[in-house]
DNA sequence: CAAAATATACTTGTATACAAGTAAATAGCC
DNA sequence: GGCTATTTACTTGTATACAAGTATATTTTG
C-alpha cells in the first residue's frame, strides 16, 4: 500500500480541493468557506445556542467562536442572550446578514452542481450515500 | 437544498472525522495526522526536494515548511543541500525517522481496515473511485 | 551573453482545527 | 435546600491551511 492510498489521505485531499473550489465561490461575498458554511447553516436555523450550531456544523466549540466573532464583526450575525439559560447564547442572522445568506444559498446550490458535473447522476447519489456511511465515526 | 446536504460539508466533515481516527491512532507515536501522513510519504520516496513533496502530499509550500521543521526538530527528517540546484533542498527519513515509518505504515494499513470496516469490499472501491474522479479539479 | 521570467524554500499574517482549561449557570441527586 | 456533576461559551496554546510577498538560484529568451 502507498501514502496515497490511504483512505485519510483521499478524503483530505477531496475535502481540501472542494473546500478551495467553494472558498472561490464566497470569495466574491468577503466570506472564507468556513463562514460561508456557517451563515448557510444559520439560513436554514438561527435563534440556536452555539452548542447546537456547533452539532450541526461538526466544528468544536473554540473554533465556533472565532468564526462567530468575525461574522459579528461584519455585522452578519448578532449573539443574543438567552433568557431561559444564561449560560447560553443566541445566535440569529441581522438584516445584512439574512441578504448575505440568501446569496451564499444561491452559490451553493451553483457550486454543487458545477463541482458534481464529473459524476453521473448515480455516482453523486452513490457517493453520498458512501459518505454519510463513513462519517460518523 | 439543506445546508447538510452541500458536498463541501459532505467531504469536509468525513475528512474531518478520517483525520480525527487516524491521529488518535498515531498520537502513540508523538505525531500529529499530518506528521505522519508526510513521514508515510517519504516512507515511500525520499531524498526529493520540498516542492516534489508538497505536490505529493498536496500541502504548499508553506504549510509544508512548518511541518518540516517540526519533523526536524523531533531528528525525524533532515534537510540537506542538493549540489545540483541551490534553491533546492533534498528531504531524507534519518535513522529514527526510518524505524518511525515503519510503525506509521503499519499503523496506516491497519487504521484503513478499521476505518472502512463499515462498508463493503464492493463500496471501498467504488468510494475511492469517486473521490479520485473529484479531487483533482 | 544579459535581461526577463520562473522556480525554490521561506516568512508573515489571518483563519481554521482542536486539546485543555476556566468561570458562570443549570441540572441532578440525596 | 444544598452539594455535586454537567453544560455552556470562552480563552490559551499548538498545529495546519493558504494568500501574499521575499531572496536566491536557475531557466528562458532575445
Amino acid at each position: 500500500m502507498k501514502a496515497d492510498d490511504c483512505i485519510f489521505f483521499q478524503l483530505a485531499k477531496a475535502s481540501r480541493t472542494g473546500t478551495r473550489f467553494w472558498g472561490q465561490k464566497v470569495s466574491t461575498l468577503n466570506l472564507t468557506a468556513v463562514q460561508a458554511m456557517v451563515i448557510r447553516f444559520l439560513y436554514d436555523k438561527d435563534h440556536i445556542s452555539s452548542s447546537d450550531l456547533g452539532k450541526r456544523t461538526d466544528l468544536d466549540s473554540a473554533t465556533l467562536t472565532g468564526i462567530l466573532d468575525r461574522l459579528a464583526a461584519a455585522d452578519l450575525i448578532e449573539r443574543r442572550q438567552n433568557k431561559n439559560d444564561r449560560r447560553a447564547i443566541q445566535i440569529l442572522l441581522t438584516k445584512k446578514g439574512n441578504i448575505v445568506a440568501k446569496e451564499v444559498s444561491r452559490l451553493m446550490e451553483e457550486a454543487n452542481v458545477e463541482f458534481l458535473k464529473v459524476l453521473s447522476d448515480n455516482d453523486q447519489l452513490a457517493l453520498r450515500g458512501l459518505i454519510k456511511k463513513i462519517r460518523n465515526q
